[in-house]
DNA sequence: GTCTATATTGTGATAGAC
DNA sequence: GTCTATCACAATATAGAC
């Protein structure tokens, strides 16, 4: 029985949408109901049948890519290893990437647990201290960010900018 | 005479429209051409005939809104009190700092030097090199992105977190 | 579970008259 | 410089038949 703050759970079709979504996603960088049928070969109003809506699909995907993410930073032993984890992420899925961290976090609608995993090798590498594991944070997606943007000169070394910045959260 | 590279300076009319346009994006955290003219109470088509269209007009805002950063990070003395400086501009001013720094940067259409300008105060904050320049405005548009995103948890300790970041760019 | 048809709302942009 | 009129899109979502 499901509670009324937690997501209903996605049937086998549902499912199915979602991982053509993520395909989409990837493919174009953005997903509209409409093309997200086309690919699958049916018409947009029949997803609604399957989905409650726009915000539930783009739910699904979130909570997917936290799980995704979490995965890689857990098999990450250290600092180094998990800010070059945290940037192959980024860049590995860039479009997934943006949908994760831009903007507000519907987090009512994720899967429950699925953001605080994700979360939980940041905190570790840090030692536990959450001011530092939220400037942690904060550096790498600054990092990851401006670098999918473009926002950093065509020059720039940026495994020296993360080495630089890795460094002032060493113990 | 302009070269081709170089943006067309404005007229006085087109300002007035830039300077609505500001007011605009602040209040209502966007702008369309036909809510902009609204506001000035003529129609939308009259608006391209001061402005090339969005883009132009859009490129304008960034480029006034470098100019007005770099004022603010010019007056801060030591490294502590830029990044106050720079979380207090993204906070006076969320929907202007997203526009600046969310995407692609139009840099063709900018007015030349602005970007730079506002550049200069970071690379002297770490005493020149490029590389801490690039981690320390990561962090600094990581912290300022996700509060303004409200990513944080609703107790943390943003001037916490900003110290313990800002301390490790120090000499 | 899928369909057709439609409602609603939004966007940027242009032609040509005055 | 401003207007009217219009184009050409895009988007999410719903009702009701099959």
């Amino acid at each position: 029985m499901d509670s009324a703050a937690t997501p209903p759970s996605l049937s086998p079709r549902a499912r199915e949408i979602v991982a053509a979504a993520r395909v989409l996603l990837e493919d174009e960088g953005a997903v509209s109901m409409r093309r997200l049928a086309d690919r699958l070969g049916i018409r947009a109003p029949s997803l609604y049948k399957h989905l409650a809506g726009k915000g539930a699909l783009e739910a699904a995907l979130i909570s997917d890519g936290f799980i995704a993410a979490a995965e890689r930073f857990e098999a990450a032993p250290d600092l180094p290893a998990l800010g070059a984890a945290y940037r192959a992420f980024a860049l590995d899925h860039p479009h997934l990437y943006r949908l994760m961290f831009r903007g507000r976090l519907p987090r009512e609608r994720l899967k429950p647990g699925a953001e605080a995993r994700a979360a939980a090798p940041v905190v570790a590498a840090v030692g536990g201290d959450p001011d530092r594991a939220r400037a942690l944070f904060a550096f790498a997606h600054g990092m990851v960010i401006l670098e999918l943007d473009d926002r950093f000169p065509p020059g720039a070394d940026l495994d020296a900018a993360w080495a630089r910045g890795l460094s002032g959260f060493e113990p």
